[in-house]
DNA sequence: GTGCCGAGGTTGGCTGTACAACTTTTGCCA
DNA sequence: TGGCAAAAGTTGTACAGCCAACCTCGGCAC
């Protein structure tokens, strides 16, 4: 067993066993192509069940860094660091993640009728009231990309009490009980609009990766639907999937 | 129990209950943010028990279809179809799924070493020996999408015996025992060089969608490294993550 | 009506067992 | 030495049971 001292006791067995071994891994204990301990052999060493081991590396499979097939051990993938949930919806987690100095502003923000989209993808009734906001996010003060985010009005009104200049929305919100669960991504390319140019300080027309998302609770009730312009070269989204299981897909959009 | 008549028996028992409920699902059988019968019933409707009936919610799970959270029933996320790694990872499965005619042509195809990143990529020994392939792809005709890919030999000869103009390179390799089992993909903008410009026939410098894969075999042996570019416009990628389990991450660029 | 509390329902987490399916290694035999 | 068959090792699938944590809803007191 890997010395970890704090002895990582809270919260479920199993995640403690697959942090730990995500720790082995990524600190390239059974190098890249190595093979991992039988699931009996960490059951012993972890004082768990194998059932118990099996689920810490169903995660481990999940986020790509081993494989695993009947008959023998498991092979090392990868041993990149695998991100966080919070890390992908929120710039701000994200950013700091990685060592840089996230900010934000609020350019505007207005409560109106939701149009046939936004309904739609927030579930609620045709012409309900949203609220919509324009926001500029930085890094190192340095406009990345701008953020058209529809909320329903119960998270609207939250999201409105939180100052201009905030750097992070997300944590505000959860403050508040509002929990991000899960989300559902589409990436592609736009063209930069007026106030895309405006904000972003690049020129209307130019080429930016565009990320649109759609947040939902715990509940599974949508409480964002939100668009991203990122400036070229500021990020790249990267995505495991594997035959036993996969989440992302390549959407096909028809001319005209 | 849906009536499927053709008692889907092959493969796993979880796997047919998933399927079956996956079904039932995306036919709008539970609504959309419906409830989904408790796991104990939906064991004693399968008859089976309720550690498998988990198995198959735990899939459904992954794709985004359900929530699940301690205490009360799961809810329907969405009803829209999930797509398999098949169809993500190779193009002409995944046209085909759409409704789209695929082709391809083999424009360039090499033998040489490899470079610093491609030997490391593939995992091999500096300088090993890779096949190049240039490849451009089209819907209809018309076309799409540039494809580099990278093979280590041992895939690149079983490449290189395919036509220059076969529709799929997957489906060959498959059944010469070539799988793919698990990919890492990287999605970003570029810009299109004078390549690019001349097989799309885009301007030079045009933005393109950006996807670079790697590929690899149940083994964890990596078998294709591939940079795609994309007309904009054309597809849009799609990922689902939740704060369970997530494999999707955003990665930073830093300026110059 | 409003608020609190408790009962019942439901999923999460963990253990143990058994066998099937498959891979790798061993060892025998020609 | 080479090839083949048996044995050992390993993960996948399925079952059963138990309790904890949590949610929902009804009923009761105020």
């Amino acid at each position: 067993m890997r010395d970890d001292s704090g002895e990582r006791a809270r919260g479920p067995l199993y995640r403690s066993v697959a942090a730990d071994l995500r720790e082995a891994i990524t600190a390239g204990d059974y190098g890249s192509g190595g093979r991992l301990p039988a699931e009996s052999t960490l059951a012993e060493r972890y004082g768990v069940s194998r059932g118990t081991v099996r689920q810490a590396l169903a995660a481990l499979r999940a986020d790509g860094l081993v494989t695993s097939r009947r008959g023998t051990r498991r092979v090392v993938l990868g041993t990149t660091r695998v991100q966080s949930f919070a890390e992908l919806v929120s710039f701000t987690t994200w950013a700091r993640s990685v060592g840089e100095d996230p900010g934000g502003r609020v350019e505007q923000l207005e409560r109106r009728a939701a149009d046939a989209r936004e309904s739609e993808q927030l579930r609620l009734e045709p012409g309900a009231e949203v609220v919509v906001v324009l926001r500029v996010r930085t890094l190192s003060g340095r406009p990345v990309m701008v953020e058209r985010s529809v909320y329903p009005v119960w998270v609207g009104e939250l999201v409105a009490r939180i100052p201009a200049d905030a750097v992070s929305h997300t944590e505000p919100l959860q403050e508040q009980g509002v929990v991000f669960a899960d989300a559902d991504h589409t990436i592609d390319l736009v063209l930069a609009d007026a106030d895309d140019a405006r904000l972003l300080g690049c020129r209307a027309g130019e080429a930016l990766l565009r990320e649109r998302r759609r947040s939902t609770d715990p509940v599974g009730a949508p409480v964002e639907w939100s668009e991203d312009r990122y400036l070229p070269g500021t990020v790249a989204f990267t995505v495991h999937n594997s035959i036993a299981a996969s989440a992302l897909s390549r959407r096909h959009r028809r001319p005209h």
